[in-house]
DNA sequence: TCGTAGTTGGCAACCGATTGCCGATTTCTT
DNA sequence: AAGAAATCGGCAATCGGTTGCCAACTACGA
């Protein structure tokens, strides 16, 4: 007997149908009452509400959507969920969506294009409009999916998409000021992934500012965003050293620190290092981390904020469609304790492990 | 002109309408071909395939929810995504839901009964099974919910709703048997959220262990779970001391410990700490923070597959539906740098600020 | 008093798949 | 060779809302 337990029985109650018999009306004058308030005199509008909210009447969201595509559900694409870059960042978005009445569908594409690709497809019928957070994905794939729904790249820079993003160069500039600042004259860099388009970013703006101020810059890598990629950055700056370092990310940097400490050296005596993003741990970590702080919450929930704006305006077909904007939210240098004046004399390094 | 860009075109491309009229067949062949191979002659579905590809058609997942109610979306709900202690298993529930061809929708509830039960209601309709993480409800909440669709209750235990959790009380019993082994004889438990119901068996686990072995112990909080509830937990710690305390979690741990050197305590020397989850931080933290591990990525892979083992046994009306199970993961203790010995002297605290 | 405009409710056609049932055709039995 | 069984494609109903269009009714001005 018991199918009360069986799945059949879990489908939804009452529809506008059986609401509409309850009072006497059409299913339409119901389905106005929700959709259209205004469009159904008042006291028939009241009487179907309160019957509705007796019946404990829903709507369907998927019965909604199939005619009207209006699914409530907004996409966000991240590159690894397990980077704490990426916290704040869906918190915001969490907020901003809810407060807007719509529900996140979060993929982890774990820093693969394919995986993006494929997330993508899966996500993108069911969703009204796409966050796509530091995606690895080419701008001309990303201009595709951009014509099957309202999308807003987070963490990057697009002329014909709509795009949030820290402002990388400012914040670089002041890291690059910050060191020179305490004497050093020549800087490496510990570069991220190649596809990443904030990597890019992050070394022009730096060869740029260390142009201006007369200072010599090195590259290293790249490397993976990760604590191991930041282990393996400490290895290759050993065989190369010098007294400071920016990782393109916290996450480097502190793999980073952590490698040089085990290879001998003390840091910010003898090297200075500099991080991206003010992730979580950045200033529990020893030594406390020197970063470029990325107002990480405010970025997602104003991409979500543009993107919802996007969908509204869309909705209106006179219009010619909400232009695109781009937005570039400003970072801040937090000085903490992996950074100090340039060493006297060098503590000589272990000798790391032969290049791979 | 330009409505390639208006939102009316961004509807979806052909239908099994469009692929049925280019073969020549009805559309419900094509439905089949696709849906219930085997039902339709071989050459047949080959021909509908081939043209389907070529014309790019794609099923509309909405369209195929709607009778069926597969959305082939599963909900987790967690209690805060800027805790680390979700990310991993995020993870985890992300790659065995993708493996299973299903894609995750993430609601943050930041850590309030009330967003949760909000959260739960938006996306019951449209979801296929439900995973609670940490939930903040009442049992009896969570019966009402899984009455609705299937669900699977992450790092707790209940008798009539599948779940998947840690072993707290042998991680807590090795967190004890560590500091007795190191001579500590009196422990304080820094306290989780009353609602919490991990906090509740942890509490409990470590009161037993302690009888066992002949510990006095004693109870702070409770404590938000973040760091500022750890600085506050340090507080209180400080007007009533001791030589060990085992925290509800991480990040109450990793808060108190600064919040201790911060009051003057040197961290093992004075007091030890303990740690629950092992979460990202917890071994770059200064010192690195002993810790009872959790196996975040596997309980959050498993909570999913049993979810989707529950969807799929369902589906066949003739068995009676799948068991209630319960799972229990092996937890380890992983010995760092923030506990050892009892000191023989013990350092002066600096007064703490008076109780709020 | 008639005409016109403004309200308001109902009809019915969607949205795009899924699926029970039927009948036509083929294949297998005996 | 006749009947039974299996195969396969099509018809049409269904999921539960949304919305264009129409008709009835009211209200108002001329």
């Amino acid at each position: 007997m018991s199918d009360s337990e069986t799945n059949a029985a879990r489908r939804s109650g009452p529809t506008i149908y059986d609401v509409a018999a309850a009072c006497g009306v059409a299913p339409s004058t119901v389905s106005r009452t929700f959709s259209r308030p205004g469009r159904v005199n008042a006291e028939t509008a009241e009487r179907i509400r309160r019957v509705a909210a007796e019946m404990g009447y829903r709507a369907n969201p998927l019965a909604r959507a199939l005619p009207t595509g209006r699914t409530s559900l907004l996409a966000v694409i991240v590159a690894d969920v397990t980077n704490p870059f990426f916290f704040d960042i869906l918190r915001g978005a969490e907020t901003a969506a809810d407060a807007a009445g719509y529900t996140l569908l979060v993929a982890d594409v774990q820093e693969s294009v394919d995986a993006e690709r494929r997330a993508l497809d899966r996500a993108i019928p069911m969703v009204e409009g796409v966050v796509l957070a530091t995606s690895r994905m080419s701008d001309s794939s990303i201009r595709v999916a951009a014509k099957q729904r309202p999308t807003v790249v987070l963490n990057r820079s697009m002329t014909d998409v709509s795009s949030v993003a820290p402002d990388n160069a400012r914040g670089m500039r002041r890291a690059v000021e910050h060191l020179a600042g305490l004497g050093h004259t020549s800087i490496t860099y510990l570069a991220g992934p190649e596809a990443s388009w904030a990597d890019g970013i992050r070394w022009q703006a730096m060869r740029e500012a260390a142009y201006e101020l007369d200072l010599k810059v090195k590259r290293l890598g790249p490397f993976p965003p990760t604590q191991a990629g930041g282990l393996a950055a400490a290895q290759a700056f050993a065989r190369s050293p010098g007294t400071a370092a920016i990782a393109y990310n916290d996450l480097i940097a502190i793999g980073a620190i952590r490698g040089m400490i085990r290879l001998g050296a003390r840091v910010p005596q003898d090297v200075s290092v500099v991080g991206f993003d003010n992730i979580f741990g950045a200033d529990f970590c020893t030594p406390a981390l020197t970063t470029v702080a990325a107002p990480l919450r405010h970025l997602g929930s104003l991409a979500v904020e543009m993107l919802i704006r996007e969908l509204r305006g869309g909705t209106r077909r006179s219009e010619p469609r909400t232009a695109v904007r781009s937005m570039l939210l400003p970072s801040r240098l937090l000085e903490r304790a992996s950074t100090g004046p340039v060493a006297r004399r060098r503590r000589t390094w272990r000798t790391p492990p032969a290049a791979a």
